[in-house]
DNA sequence: AATGAATGAGCTTTCATTCAT
DNA sequence: CATGAATGAAAGCTCATTCAT
């Protein structure tokens, strides 16, 4: 029989600290759990190993969290307000649309490679896996944040004369930026401000 | 406790055939388990579930595959080979690559959303729960597939001054395209036609 | 997890006929039966592996034989009434009591060694396999033959003042013969004549 | 049909412990491991029954064994070095060969049919049952108890002139000794001792 | 808080047996 | 008689969760 080898893990001080996913016992098995849920997947991952990454027994976890699905929704929700905020900061710190539009792909970038790569990944990859509840009190918040993407999207069609919908505009952008955590590699030769570039230039529809 | 509760599913035969998973008993097991992977995702697909989508007893389904694992690299398998074919198809019988490029576009597209749409994103979000053998079994048909984008998107680039590289191009494009698996409705007002031009225009760079 | 790796068997025409264990369609079905059981067992034996040494389908085993047990069973009583027949020749051919034993010896040697192998080592070992019906079904048949045994030695014992009871010499003799399954190799230098002259030694009580 | 009606089993406390097959839940596990697979065979066996018999749920097996076979294993290794270490202690105790021949004797019949009775047993009759990798693992541990009395049958043949080789001579005895399993009743008329005497009688060719 | 043995439901898979063709 | 797809009960094993310590 073919045998499943799940992938090889780091130790937990590689796996990288934002927001509440910090260096706390709870932190802690929030981003052992946020880094096996993207490499595993979530029904892949079995609590024995977010124990065994963090350094526990299983058993030890139900302190922290009531069950296994309240972990992948803690890390979801964790990601998302800790991303909405530098997302709003980053706006914030410019003043024209064509600016806003470029921070925005930046701070997406960032998201889905830097630091919350794994939670932003469970956050896109493993939504099914929540449970209907659950889904719900997120979606508010993620609505919140489309909205902004969107927004800015509308004023500048308003001003370039961009002719697609900014609802589609923010699907594309958003697709090719997601896929990105599916190749690209932070030590290769391009870096993230290049591949903002680039996308920003796609967008305006510049050659 | 929070009880996951599975996505309800249609009956067989809403499920679409195409290439060998069509209506044998054979066939009907790969529809069934490609649209149960889909909607529920392979772990957290059962055997029991796809052979009661079948209409059999789930020791059944190992008359027709070794295991589980089989089955979804079977599902896998036949898309990339039926989609690719669909690809060669499509890409010879125009001669311009503008027109080569549009039709990939068109092509993917349809296997993302058409009556590829199961198994299509079950090849995409699945990859990591193939054994590594399998894995390695398809990875030089997927690269054959990427190879023909790469290819015409070298050429457009050499007759258009297109600043990117084809590389970073066709992964943005396919970022675009896979991601509209997650909000593509068939009966909306926009059809795949249109979603084409407009990644069409947006790969060519025009406002 | 390890797995259990069954012993690679012979084509069918390199296992020996005896009795009803022929060339017919259901001797070799019971001849492959005879050999996958003492190889790996009987319920480590499946009836697919039966007839796929026979060159059947699963299913048409059970023309031959209502069910897997019968298959046994029926390996069983063949082997005792064949070899029953022969021991009974053999001392017949003879008049010393002492040459009945060392006929005994000797018939027994090679129904454990010789063609019967196969189906003496079930006999012995998988007994407990049988359903309590057939088990006594085989009791009579069994209990006749080592009544042979058992008279002859009660003969040599009141001849030669031997101080074991003739049951106790008897489980000594049968226990030494029965366990020349495990270690004799028809093509190394010691033959079954040997062996019978030394266990007859040994059963005399001669240096 | 006719259906398979495994033994009936003591409970668990009428079960002997011997060394690490104690009153420990892991030994319990042994304990009763060991004698079902005695009486019903290794694969005539579920671990539904082995639970059951100590007095758990079968899942909870798996907290001190990876797998059934393991259990096997961890049997056959505990009888082989508890048996070897009563052997050595035995010889050790007498000095001459004649005395050691006859320490060995009772030893094995003790390990047979003693405490160690249902280990033995399955030691014996289920090795085919092992994976390859646990029976390479024994070997050595087999073999070095097998030289034991190898050695001490070739002293005797040097001082008596007996002339059986000693590896034939150690194959009839533990044919014989081994046997026994299949017949000796601990409450019957004869105690092991009077067998050790018959036995070693029929060693030494004494009438 | 942490442990780790235990639970028990549910998983994938096996397999003797049946039966329409 | 032979086939081979199908059955369905039961196998070995997994795993989130509980709880006495």
């Amino acid at each position: 029989m073919l045998v499943k080898v799940p992938q090889q893990v780091k130790t937990l001080d590689k796996i990288p600290s934002f927001g509440c996913l910090d260096d706390s016992p709870r932190g802690r098995v929030l981003r052992a759990a946020a880094h096996l849920f993207r490499v595993n997947g979530y029904e892949g991952t079995t609590v024995r190993e977010i124990a065994s990454l963090v350094g526990i027994q299983s058993g030890s976890l139900f302190h922290h969290f009531k069950s296994k699905e309240e972990i992948l929704f803690t890390v979801m929700k964790e990601v998302i307000e800790y991303t909405s905020a530098k997302q709003n900061d980053a706006i914030g710190q410019v003043s024209s649309y064509r600016e806003k539009l470029k921070a925005l792909i930046i701070s997406e970038l960032y998201a889905i490679n830097g630091v919350t790569c794994d939670a932003m990944t469970v956050l896109v990859f493993e939504w099914s896996a929540l449970s209907r509840s659950h889904q719900h009190d997120l979606l508010a918040l993620r609505t919140a944040y489309e909205n902004t993407w969107v927004n800015i999207l509308q004023k500048l069609q308003e001003q370039t004369g961009y002719v697609q919908s900014p609802q589609a505009w923010r699907k594309y952008l958003v697709g090719s930026i997601a896929w990105t955590v599916t190749w690209f590699k932070k030590d290769g030769s391009l870096t993230l401000e290049d591949l903002a570039e680039q996308l920003l230039l796609m967008a305006l529809g510049k050659k």
